[in-house]
DNA sequence: CCTCACATTTTGCTTGACAATTTTAGAATT
DNA sequence: AATTCTAAAATTGTCAAGCAAAATGTGAGG
């Protein structure tokens, strides 16, 4: 029946499958998961589906209420604004350490990056940008190396995902953050980290202001 | 037997015991749990056992290996340097914001517990200088309100836990850490919020040098 | 002493069940 | 018709027993 991929738990790949659920609304924000019919629907029993959500509730992404159940997060203005807010605080870190700790051939990693996401605007390939862009921010943060970070950037960054509109969608986003990663890479080539905090920081401060 | 507080999960009440276990070293870093022992010990099943486990794992105290069980997470140094350079931006910002909006009561509040904390350090109450330290980091986070940057401090502080050498115990750290208690207050006071968010961060700059 | 086959232990998952609640649906009342 | 009360249905949290797959430990043979 389900071809099982064994060499992790079943719970997370089921937590991988509801959270594309959610993420492509078929499980909309403030529904309620209902356990049994979701083990069905997956062919599981109740037992990986409530670790799965479980996994999920420790991510933001559903909120559990006590005899319940679970309900998709619903976030609001000021979630992505606080949200924003940290964001901001860590990836400035990140871009900071990266400017001087990257390697040659790490900061190649990014140029080359870099070149992919100008190239995807160019041929105004949003799905496309999109996907670059967060590899970029993800390179960054790989090179920082701040593991505990990271995991708290992760997190941040799927519950933003909940949110309906996304930064690039709204006029012009696309082409003002192709000039902030522009601005973010040639500071870390340059290898000057307060640039490098500073325009990371702008640059998410601007995402944000973009989802008004 | 156990007496039981219906109002929440067993599963909660389980993980906070186990945290506790935890942060008494009765499970020392680096320990396996055993299931099935440990839900004999606290006279539950499997279940809720496993869930409190996976509770423990999304706040990092415990580390799951697949088909291996749960061990408690062992914290070395670059952990705390890396946790610590989040809690310095994190806390930080807190002290900034509670610098601009806090009411004059929530100052009257944090106000209250330095003076408690003065006594304690007077008293050379190390049990209770610890905890009104607690209290007063966690109020500057209350007022500064960001639920999610709050949940990830949390986290965070609970991993450094792991540790075996907490920062005030070091010699003259202590009366260090007052002063440093007592700038932090005068600046938010004054409402600079400049100042509450620099000596906020050096604050806990000054936590992990003291760790070694 | 090392290696490989075999026995044991543990995890991850299944099925089935049940009490405590919560939700619903219907009946009674205003 | 709207509101309140009440009984039925559904759902969560937990228990229990068990099993296959994987990891670990053990012992025989090289």
């Amino acid at each position: 029946m389900n071809t099982k991929l064994n060499n992790r738990p079943l719970y997370e790949d089921v937590a991988d499958r509801l959270r594309e659920q959610i993420f492509s609304k078929q499980l909309a924000p403030g529904s309620w998961l209902d356990e049994q019919s979701l083990a069905d629907q997956f062919g599981i029993s109740r037992t990986p589906m409530r670790e799965a959500i479980k996994v999920l509730a420790s991510e933001g992404l559903v909120t559990i209420k006590m005899r319940r159940g679970a309900y998709v997060t619903e976030v609001i203005r000021k979630d992505l604004e606080q949200i924003f807010t940290i964001l901001s605080l860590l990836e400035g870190q990140a871009a900071k350490e990266t400017a001087t700790k990257a390697t040659e051939a790490e900061l190649n990693l990014l140029d080359h990056l870099h070149h992919r996401l100008e190239k995807a605007a160019a041929d105004r390939d949003i799905e496309q940008f999109f996907e670059v862009n967060g590899k970029f921010h993800e390179l960054i943060q790989e090179i920082a190396g701040n593991r505990w970070m990271n995991g708290v950037i992760a997190d941040l960054r799927k519950v933003l995902k909940l949110h309906r509109r996304d930064s690039l969608t709204s006029t012009g986003r696309l082409q003002n953050s192709l000039v902030e990663h522009r601005e973010i890479l040639r500071a870390i080539l340059k290898r000057d980290e307060h640039a490098a905090e500073l325009t990371m920081r702008k640059h998410l401060e601007r995402g944000l202001e973009a989802l008004r």
